[in-house]
This record gives C-alpha cells, sequence and structure tokens, in this order.
DNA sequence: ATGCATGAGTT
DNA sequence: ACTCATGCATA
C-alpha cells in the first residue's frame, strides 16, 4: 500500500551496481554479455572501463549526486549529441527547452527540465515519411502489386514474424546481444538504437510500420555481421548527460487492475475523467495519462498484449494491423 | 523483457 | 492533447 509520496521520487537509485555485481543472477548474466560482446567484438578498452551502454547510465546517475532532483538543469554543459557520422541530418531542432515547473501537490517536484539531447533519427518519427508508405492493409499486407523483387516493398506481418524469428537466431549464433546491435546499427547508419528496440523488434511488440523501417536496417547489419566474422566494426559513442528523468512510477497491481478495467471500458478517457480518476486512485494525472497512452499503444503491436479479443479493437479511432499474430514468449 | 516516460510531429 | 517511435530504469 505504499501509495504515491513514498516511493515515488527519488533519483539515483541503482543502476551503477549491476555493471559491477558479480555473475550469477540471470538478469546480471544478461549485462555481462552485453560488455564480454563489447569488449571482444570492437571496444579498444583499456583496464577497467565500462561498456558503454552503461556508461552513460552511471553518467546520468552521477550526476545529480547532490544537488536537486531532475530539476536543476545543467544548462551549459549542454551539447547537442549526434552521432559522429556524417549522414542524413536534418537541421531543425532550435534550442527548444521546455521549462516546465509542475506545480505538484505534496511532494511538489518538477521533472521535465529535460534538455533535448536526442539523437536524430532519419525519419521523422511520424507520419509515413520515408521509405514506409504502407497502404491500408487489413489482414494480409500485400507486398504491392510491384514486381517480386527481393524484398523492397511492404513485408507481410508473416515476412516480418519469419524475418524477426531469424534475425534473432542468427544474432545469437554470431555472439551478439540485443545491445551490440543497436549500437552497431548506429556506426554503421548513423542510427543508434537500444537494447530495448532491438528487443521489441525480436519480440514483434512494435508496430507494424515500426517493424517495416527497421527491418531493412537490421537485414543489413546481419548480412554485414556474418560475412564480416572478423573484423571489428567502428565504435563510437556518445555521453549522453544532463537529462533529468522522472523517476518511473511503480503503479501497485490493484491500481493497475482499476486502470485496466477503466481501459475496457473507455480506451480514451476524457481529461475530466482522467483528473478524477487519478484523484481516486492516488495518482498524478500526467501518470494516468501516459499509462493510458501507453496502454493504447500496446494495442497496437504487433503482438498484442495478453489476450487479444477480437472485436475489440477499433475503438481509438483507426485500425491497427491486429491479423493473429500471436507469438509465445521466448 | 517490460513498465513508465519523453519528445517530435499531428490533429 | 494525441500518436508514434524510442529508451531509461527496473523487475
Amino acid at each position: 500500500m505504499a501509495t504515491a509520496a513514498s516511493n515515488h521520487y527519488n533519483i539515483l537509485t541503482s543502476s551503477a551496481s549491476i555493471v559491477h555485481s558479480e555473475p550469477g543472477s540471470m538478469q546480471q548474466a544478461t549485462a555481462y554479455r552485453d560488455a564480454q560482446s563489447l569488449l571482444q567484438s570492437d571496444y579498444p578498452l583499456q583496464s577497467n572501463s565500462h561498456t558503454l551502454s552503461h556508461a552513460h547510465q552511471w553518467i546520468t546517475a552521477l550526476s545529480h549526486g547532490e544537488g536537486a532532483p531532475w530539476s536543476s538543469s545543467p544548462l551549459g554543459a549542454e551539447q547537442d549529441i549526434k552521432p559522429a557520422v556524417s549522414n542524413l541530418q536534418h537541421q531543425s531542432r532550435p534550442p527548444h527547452l521546455v521549462h516546465q515547473t509542475h506545480g505538484n501537490h505534496h511532494d511538489g517536484r518538477a521533472w521535465r527540465t529535460t534538455t533535448a539531447a536526442h539523437i536524430p533519427s532519419m525519419a521523422t518519427t511520424n507520419g509515413q515519411s520515408l521509405i514506409y508508405s504502407q497502404p491500408g492493409f487489413s489482414h494480409q499486407h500485400r507486398p504491392q502489386s510491384h514486381h517480386d523483387h527481393s524484398d523492397e516493398d511492404t513485408p507481410t506481418s508473416d515476412d516480418l514474424e519469419q524475418f524477426a524469428k531469424q534475425f534473432k537466431q542468427r544474432r545469437i549464433k554470431l555472439g551478439f546481444t540485443q545491445a551490440d546491435v543497436g549500437l552497431a546499427l548506429g556506426t554503421l547508419y548513423g542510427n543508434v538504437f537500444s537494447q530495448t528496440t532491438i528487443c521489441r523488434f525480436e519480440a514483434l511488440q512494435l508496430s507494424f510500420k515500426n517493424m517495416c523501417k527497421l527491418k531493412p536496417l537490421l537485414n543489413k547489419w546481419l548480412e554485414e555481421a556474418d560475412s564480416t566474422s572478423g573484423s571489428p566494426t567502428s565504435l563510437d559513442k556518445i555521453a549522453a548527460q544532463g537529462r533529468k528523468r522522472k523517476k518511473r512510477t511503480s503503479i501497485e497491481v490493484s491500481v493497475k487492475g482499476a486502470l485496466e478495467s477503466h481501459f475496457l471500458k473507455c480506451p480514451k478517457p476524457a481529461a475530466s475523467e482522467i483528473i478524477s480518476l487519478a484523484d481516486s486512485l492516488h495518482l498524478e494525472k500526467e501518470v494516468v495519462r501516459v499509462w493510458f497512452c501507453n496502454r493504447r499503444q500496446k494495442e497496437k503491436r504487433m503482438t498484442p498484449p495478453g489476450g487479444a479479443l477480437p472485436g475489440s479493437e477499433d475503438v481509438y479511432g483507426d485500425t491497427p494491423p491486429h491479423h493473429g499474430v500471436q507469438t509465445p514468449v521466448q
């Protein structure tokens, strides 16, 4: 029953420890593999340097070692990090600092002092920008009525599923971790991706469109990887810093249940509704709002959450690419 | 592997 | 205020 106030805001928790902890648990083993692969594959490490992927984690954590939480913005030590790769680059991104001070109730803390230290992606996030113009699919994504080239057009859900499966298998055989791949993609094509994203790709937990976008890149990497089974891929990292993130709110199971049932009734509650709901559940409005956003997004993934009930879609406004793609957890 | 979070781009 | 792509932090 440790609600809101108790576990909410604490920055500087652990995170550094995981890197040093001894191998023993499964998760730790994963972290270790990450490190191992990096070291053996292409990192010119010296003595006890840490893995890059984890490196910024402690930087982030340590950065507020003594000051205020995520309110003090290190304006000044701010830098716009971009992959050294001189590749696709947009010129946009004005120094848009969203300085918003949320007047929170008890606890009165504001997050959001985030300094945009983003890694420019090649495509604009949202609207179908470049490569993928996905026609309104229904239940069998037709790879366009073009000529059957290799796979230059929109793949079917099955294609993706198969590719993902194969990808994972190859990746593991080659001894790479998900994090490795994400990093490699960055040095190879200028777009770094996190372990999370690679993981979600393999598990088909991304939207159909997103899967289509990533497939070519991963496919390319895959070719590169097993053909170049002995050459080091150049690596370069970026040091993230000055990033105040709100501490992840831990929502209790009972509360989650409540949210879940509300979601079933109304997946898209109005602002006022969110407020009252948040109020009754003793959560912040923002937390509830985000929860619904994430929940909706979850519904739109290729591999639907829990049990995909046929017929309970379309309530949001558009039709997701749902089409029985059930993948057992591997 | 996944839950909560951020931010750009839309509506 | 929403969607979508993406990821830090955590279980």
